[in-house]
DNA sequence: ACTATACTTCGTCAGTTGGCGAAGTGTAGG
DNA sequence: CCTACACTTCGCCAACTGACGAAGTATAGT
């Protein structure tokens, strides 16, 4: 229950909905996410905490940025079906689908020419 | 989106979850739900409301009495998919198992038999 | 008609949530 | 060290949500 409830709650948000979405096409750092919302970072980090508190996340540190991505083969079955089921039918919704261009120029930057310096 | 938004926000609340967790065995009237989740009429009326919205849930008014049911076949796949999600990943879950033995009873009794008058 | 019953809608209130900026933490570079 | 940067945590506020009782609608029995 408590893990089922907090995974819909997590997927009960456009915004977070739009990040699991852009995480398609693997990591992503944190200011990368930022850009994609156009929101503060200090938004964006509660709404990253929410998602990784349900298991829909996993994240990787390097250096001063924090890399997040999709829960992978290990996660739950009841968390990787979740984020499948997100994804099959919010493959086509006109918004995402916008992002996903937006995201595909942003990903062309590396991080470094985003985040202002050059990592590693 | 719109749609799969309406689906996640009405699974993001315990007694929703109830709620469709009680139907897979079948249609309850809304005097059967209040008695499950010893709410009053209206907040009950409420959560049914949104389920039906987010079109989770179908209805059948037989006199007095409105029933609720889980959207059949004939259901969006996303719909029927969510729906399948919740039931898989909630089944075992103390508070629901605990809920269908409540359950068992409260069907024995007829709707009349719980609702004060008999029907038809 | 009148009453009782089943359910919904409305108004209200407390608790939660999403947004922000400011302050805090940790890491890299000069 | 000290500053710059990436990110998180905290405190605040407006907006939403879930709960209720009261009032409204509809149907059935007398």
């Amino acid at each position: 229950m408590k893990n089922v409830l907090a995974i819909a709650k997590a997927l009960a948000d456009s915004n977070r909905t739009r990040v699991l979405m852009f995480l398609r096409g693997g990591e992503l750092c944190v200011c990368q996410i930022m850009k994609m919302l156009g929101l503060a970072p200090s938004t964006v980090s509660t709404h990253l905490n929410v998602l990784h508190r349900a298991g829909l996340l996993e994240s990787r540190k390097e250096g001063r940025w924090i890399y997040y991505r999709l829960a992978g083969d290990d996660a739950p079955v009841c968390t990787r079906e979740a984020i499948r089921w997100l994804q099959a039918n919010l493959a086509g919704d006109p918004r995402i689908v916008q992002d996903a261009k937006k995201l595909k120029a942003i990903r062309k930057m590396s991080t470094g020419a985003l985040c202002r310096r050059y990592k590693s």
